[in-house]
DNA sequence: AAATTCTCCTGAAGGC
DNA sequence: TGCCTTCAGGAGAATT
């Protein structure tokens, strides 16, 4: 699932090839993603230099000169550079060509975007309500214990609200909570200034692990060499509901928060600390 | 205003 | 073998 470090895994890896290239052509396969692809991207795009390629929160932007294509991957969207043309498969949906490789889009539930702005995409109503960066000095304990005396909802959902915060998707949020000690369905509100501290510390220290090892493979996510993202076998917690514990040895319990698989441990992520 | 539920979509897995 | 149901999930939209 692209998450904030899969996504910036994605970045580092297409930029270096495409980045100041010339696009030759588009061929889009199947316009039907979350929204329309719109109709006059193939035209705003052709024969532009892209200038560069940002991240804001899980967002692509391919910068132009005339205007900005924002891409979202949704929940089963890569991208992949590829050296030579080869047949698509079914759910290759957009190849961009440039003149020593071409850019290809896949995602089998269409979950993701591909959007053309003209005005400054951070002020676009996709962008503009977002939170800091989890890495921006602006995330900080302070920040985060302010926001959160206004809210009852479960600290799980708190923090992967993009208001919040933005880029921390099930995965990491599941994980950061557990490295912090702090139980998923704590009121926002109970936390302390000590816990906030913990867990922006976890958060952005989960983030930068995940960056380093080439984000998270479960399915569908692949680095853009087409290799998976290996922070996998460090999950400790999502994903291993019923096993033991890494650090107590008690069995993971499941729980669904606002609609969304997650794992605690009983014992390090206590009760009282509600 | 805040919190919850619904929605898009496909593939995998489980039940019979 | 096959058909049906359920689930997973990012995040905006709709609803409570």
């Amino acid at each position: 699932m692209p998450e904030l470090p899969e996504v910036e895994t994605t970045l580092r890896g297409i930029q270096p090839h495409i980045s100041q290239q010339t696009i030759q052509k588009i061929i889009i396969r199947q316009h039907r993603l979350r929204w329309p692809i719109p109709r006059a991207m193939q035209q705003k795009l052709q024969n532009k230099i892209l200038l560069n390629i940002e991240r804001r929160a899980k967002y692509l932007l391919f910068r132009f000169e005339h205007g900005t294509a924002i891409m979202h991957l949704g929940m089963s969207g890569s991208l992949r550079v590829l050296s030579e043309m080869s047949t698509p498969n079914k759910h290759d949906h957009i190849d961009i060509y440039f003149h020593h490789c071409l850019l290809r889009y896949t995602d089998p539930r269409r979950f993701g975007a591909f959007l053309w702005t003209e005005e400054n995409p951070h002020a676009h109503t996709l962008l503009k309500n977002l939170g800091p960066e989890p890495f921006d000095k602006a995330f900080n304990s302070q920040y985060l214990y302010q926001k959160a005396q206004k809210k009852s909802m479960p600290i799980k959902s708190f923090i992967m609200d993009g208001k919040i915060v933005v880029g921390v998707g099930n995965i990491y949020a599941t994980e950061a909570l557990f490295l912090a000690g702090i139980h998923p369905e704590m009121p926002s509100k109970s936390l302390s200034k000590e816990q906030s501290h913990h867990l922006v510390k976890a958060i952005k220290a989960i983030l930068k692990q995940a960056i380093k090892q080439g984000g998270t493979t479960l399915k569908d996510f692949t680095q853009s060499d087409g290799k998976p993202g290996y922070f996998k076998q460090q999950l400790k917690a999502y994903g291993r509901a019923g096993l033991p514990c890494i650090q107590c040895k008690n069995k993971l319990i499941a729980l669904k928060i606002g609609q969304r698989s997650t794992v605690y441990c009983h014992f390090c992520q206590p009760e009282k600390s509600r």
